[in-house]
DNA sequence: TATTGTTATACTCTATAACTATA
DNA sequence: TATAGTTATAGAGTATAACAATA
C-alpha cells in the first residue's frame, strides 16, 4: 500500500476542508467543538488535562474555556481537593448545541452519501470500522 | 445507510483533528496550505477566483496572499488584459514546501496504516475511490 | 521549589465596511 | 455604475513569557 497512502492523505485533507465549511451551529468554532466533544465523551476535567488532550497550551486553553464559559457552554468549578485547580464541565446548553451541530453535519454528509452509487456506499460502509481504527490509533 | 452516516461523520471529524496536529512543515497554516494545494493543482488564478474557490472573502484572500507573498510562497503578477486584476502564482519555494509537507504527512499516515490488520488496509484501499468521489461532490 | 491557572502581549486568520483604480 | 483589489478595523484562536496562588 504505497501509492494508496498518498491518495488516502489527499482524501482526508479534502474531508477536513469539507467539514470546516459545514454548518457550525450557533457560532461553534473548530477549537470549541473539539474541546466540547472531548468533555462530553470523557467527562469533566481540569484545564491542564484538557490542554494536553487537545494538544494546546495551558494559557490557550484558559482563554478558550473563558470564551466558552461566556457563551454558556461550559462551567468552571473549583476542585475540592486542590484549591489551585478548576474543573471544566459542559452545561446542558453546551450539550444541546453539540447535538444540533452533529445532526446538521450528519444531514449534510448524508445528502452527499445519497448522491453516490450504491457500490460506493457499500465500499465506504465496509471500510468504516477500519477507518475508525486508523484515526483512533 | 442510516446509522453509518453518523459513524462516517465521526470518523471524518477525528481525521480532521488528527491531520491538524500532523507536521505543518515550515509554519504552513491550514489556510495557506489549502490555497497552495489549489494553486498547484489548478494553476495560477486571480484573487477573486481563489477567494470563491476557497469559500473565503475577497479581503480575507488579499490578506492571505499578502502573508504568503511575504513568506515567498506565491507571487502577484499584474494581468495583461485587465489592469485592475492580479494573478497569484506559486513560487518554486512554495511548491517545494508543499512537497515536503505532503511527504511528512504521507509518512505519518503511512505509519498508522502499517499498524492496521491486512484486512483493514484492504478495506480502506477498496473504499478510496468512493471516498474521493464523496469529498469532491 | 513545583504546579495550576491567569494575565500580558503578539501574531495569524477571518469578516464586514469603506476606499481606490479600472472597466 | 460595476468590478478587482486593498485598507481599516475588529474579534477568534493560539503561542510564549511573566505572574499569582497553592501545594
Amino acid at each position: 500500500m504505497k501509492q494508496p497512502v498518498t491518495e488516502l492523505v489527499d482524501v482526508l485533507e479534502q474531508a477536513s476542508r469539507l467539514l470546516r465549511r459545514l454548518s457550525t451551529a450557533g457560532g461553534l468554532s473548530a477549537a470549541a467543538s473539539s474541546a466540547l466533544i472531548r468533555l462530553i465523551r470523557e467527562g469533566p476535567m481540569r484545564i491542564t488535562e484538557l490542554a494536553h488532550a487537545e494538544a494546546a497550551s495551558q494559557p490557550g486553553m484558559t482563554q478558550l474555556v473563558t470564551r466558552m464559559e461566556r457563551e454558556g457552554w461550559v462551567r468552571r468549578t473549583p476542585c475540592a481537593d486542590d484549591r489551585r485547580a478548576v474543573t471544566v464541565t459542559v452545561t446542558p446548553e453546551g450539550a444541546d448545541l453539540m447535538a444540533r451541530r452533529r445532526a446538521e453535519r450528519t444531514d449534510a454528509v448524508g445528502a452527499l452519501v445519497d448522491g453516490l452509487a450504491p457500490a460506493d456506499r457499500a465500499a465506504i460502509a465496509a471500510a468504516l470500522p477500519a477507518l475508525a481504527r486508523l484515526v483512533n490509533s
